[in-house]
DNA sequence: CTGATTGGATTATGACCGTACTACCATAGG
DNA sequence: CCTATGGTAGTACGGTCATAATCCAATCAG
């Protein structure tokens, strides 16, 4: 391959950009290694650094590109509350709890991101306030600025509740956890907005 | 050193478990060399295995120590309902958020716990349930057996508050995902125990 | 009080993996 | 055909977990 118009090294990139998130979101950011995170896209390591700058940059890159897909197939749901209720029980479901590397970033980093330097934490924070505000705009339409805090409190309160049920090795209580979950969610969210 | 009575080197292993869950909190599991966490306690790499039979023994050792010793933190607070919310109010303050390594392993290491095998999840399960049921039994004296899953919920609200502050690079709104999040604990609490 | 014993540590080593970089090569486009 | 591009393969150098050989000093037996 060589001498293509720009587009194909685009296309090279993004690839290993969306194997990578996958696989940082199975093994974690440190221990996914480059050479493992060519291999994914079919590449070696060498290539990487004709597409990145290091790993924290592809790591970065990922993490945006997650929350992008997830603030996509957000835009799918049902407008609404209603849509905004099934997202929440496909999130704390078990199916998104077993299959970590198709699931929420945030919920699979989440603590090794809050270890990252500051460029990535900046492009995190960006992320996921692009996602926020989407769902702020379903629960308060007319002022969803004001609705920002209030979601991300949700959204950590759902973050924290799938890492818990991840963690926990009683499967039985696990998906109690969840369960709970999904009734403190819609608690927060029937008290709150106003 | 050599040929003390049996106190000594339990004296010893001690001071890494002790050690290793303040570098462990900080840099994560992966994160942290056995040659650091040793070092930590004054040792070299060699004397590591001495004490434990792998990285991954020291890890549940040192998380189930960590969350034993939140649990005494817990038993110094003034009891009852009053003693919780202070306990939230400390949880969920910038100081527990920019110190990592004095505080909640949750909130430091959830992720990477739910990708460690089976065992050290088992150890972190019986670890962090002596710990919950501790706090339902503040809440609901009688019966704090039933509590267990409510308070399995508003910790996970609690460990994902944290971390997404911590993960935030905007100080201003983390601030306020963590005022929130006191809301939050408190508005559950409020609600739930029935 | 002495000295062999022995437990706990150090240093060294194994094989492998980590990131980062560079020289080289095959090929497609002009 | 020849150049430039995207990739491969190999290198450098340090860190990883784990094991083994060695060493040192405190304790206990005599």
């Amino acid at each position: 391959m060589a001498r293509y118009g720009k587009e194909h090294k685009l296309a090279t990139r993004q690839r290993i950009i969306e194997t990578a998130g996958r696989r940082l979101k199975r093994d974690g950011i440190d221990g996914s290694g480059v050479a493992a995170l060519m291999a994914d896209a079919g590449l070696t390591n060498g290539a990487f650094y004709a597409h990145f700058e290091s790993k924290e940059d592809l790591v970065a890159t990922a993490v945006a590109d997650q929350l992008r897909d997830q603030r996509e197939r957000l835009a799918a749901a049902p407008p609404g509350r209603a849509g905004l209720d099934q997202i929440i029980r496909a999130y704390l479901s078990p199916e998104h709890r077993d299959s970590r590397e198709e699931g929420c970033p945030s919920a699979a980093l989440l603590d090794e991101i809050g270890r990252c330097a500051e460029p990535t934490k900046q492009v995190y924070t960006d992320s996921v306030l692009a996602f926020i505000d989407d769902i702020a705009a379903r629960l308060a339409p007319h002022d969803p600025r004001s609705a920002r805090v209030a979601t991300l409190g949700v959204y950590a309160l759902m973050v924290g509740t799938l890492q818990l049920s991840r963690a926990l090795a009683d499967q039985e209580l696990a998906d109690e956890v969840l369960e709970q979950g999904i009734r403190n969610a819609m608690a927060l969210l029937d008290d709150a907005p106003h």
